[in-house]
DNA sequence: ATTGGACAAACTGCATGCACTAATCGACAA
DNA sequence: TTGTCGATTAGTGCATGCAGTTTGTCCAAT
């Protein structure tokens, strides 16, 4: 099963890269793009589970699946390094890097204690401008939860968080938090399915604007560390069935 | 000047490069070395204020320089972009990222936000021998204090953090905490030269003991963030006269 | 049967070359 | 004089090739 889906996206991958090769070889190759466009989809083949932890990336086959020469495959193996999905060592492969049970968990919590101190700060610092346009925002997505659009409050669920971040005003802070999140991802893709959790997961919000728009620093961190904690299990449920 | 003193430390990692290769040509290449030591010697040029934000980072200049090809230059191009010394755009040269005096307050800030966050963990989860080597650490640091040791004392300084981050129990937050301190670094380098920090600093970490070892979370999160604010300000004006 | 070593195949690390992009400079026109 | 439009040069992005290393396999010796 594992093998044929492998294929299956293998072969969409090569597809995408392939297409897109050839659509913009004459038109706009905004070059760096192929090697973004591999970062993405070798993470991909990682975040749905395609490769499996400790399963080795060598060079030359990425090469081969994508129609690439060695090169960008290298460049981008760096990147998902960096970006912690992979581990290299000198002269082995790459390998798809192992997340244990217990990792994953305490990317959680320090995803939980990074939310909370942006909520803190942000209740604290935020203009009034950006907490009006919080307010907004979060109101704006309340129909989303009514009409059960998952992919629409998914994405406005990070706009949310991002303004979070942001509204701490503190640069480094939000490079941590999003950082984290993007690491956490895969993990936390299939959370909105989970029946209630939309509604939940807006009322979760609703307290942690509430805190911001009082000015009221420690329950906004209080609310923003309990909404992630929730957020983890109900991830972690998916990460259970869904991975291992 | 800038150049003179370009030229003079390039022609130092030029030699420390050259005799390296030289050297393990035949011996023990322990190959990934290469493109190691070319990211420390970049990021060396950089925290040294040899080069300056904004400052191209031209991949041709660079292999010459370090008598390589332009490929491992690339590979640490990429890395040092990746911890955030450098920018890349596509089709552009690399830069020496802009650190302004805003950022670094904020990665100064986010760095006392974390150990605030690893002391209580560290003062709630701590295993009674992490503790206990914890004070013993600090205890037997006291001495280097009295014999104004600052080289030693600050392998004990990072011995004792690392300690803090270790004992949270939290891998990845040890890991956030690691990375924030490395990219601080090169502006909290020269902190224990100012007279009496090294006491001062030492009696910082006695509070952040003392409250741990009572397992007074609240209080160990306090003197943490305290500790790092000081040594903020301390190395913020290090940086102010050091570096602009 | 098991273990040790040697050989072979595969793969990584780095160098070099080519195609395309961007930027700078000069020329021409307004 | 200035603004705009080519052309040339410098520099990045990717492909390919070679050297060195690792790993897996096979054979021999215990």
């Amino acid at each position: 099963m594992v093998d044929i889906s492998e294929q299956a996206i293998t072969s969409v991958c090569t597809m995408q890269i392939r297409s897109a090769k050839l659509a913009r070889k004459k038109e706009i190759i905004r070059s760096g793009t192929t090697v973004e466009q591999m970062v993405r989809s070798i993470a991909d083949l990682i975040i749905t589970g395609a490769m499996h932890p400790g399963e080795r990336l060598d060079e030359i086959s990425l090469a081969n699946r994508f129609e690439v020469s060695r090169t960008p495959v290298r460049e981008a193996l760096s990147q998902l390094c960096a970006s912690g999905l992979v581990c290299r060592q000198p002269n082995k492969s790459a390998i798809v890097t192992n997340v244990t049970q217990k990792h994953l968990a305490s990317m959680f919590e320090a995803m939980a204690e990074l939310e909370a101190v942006c909520a803190r700060l942000s209740a604290e610092r935020m203009t009034v401008d950006e907490r009006r346009m919080l307010d907004a925002e979060h109101t704006a997505s309340a129909r989303l939860v009514y009409s059960r659009c998952e992919d629409e409050y998914e994405a406005h669920n990070i706009e949310f968080h991002t303004r979070l971040y942001r509204g701490a005003h503190s640069e480094h802070l939000a490079e941590l938090a999003n950082q984290t999140r993007a690491r956490l991802a895969p993990f936390r893709r299939a959370q909105f399915r989970i029946p209630g959790r939309l509604a939940r997961s807006y009322q979760e919000h609703d307290v942690v604007v509430t805190a911001i728009l009082r000015a009221d620093g420690p329950a906004a961190s209080l609310a923003a560390y309990t909404h992630v904690s929730i957020v983890s299990t109900a991830s972690t449920v998916f990460a259970d069935t869904g991975t291992d």
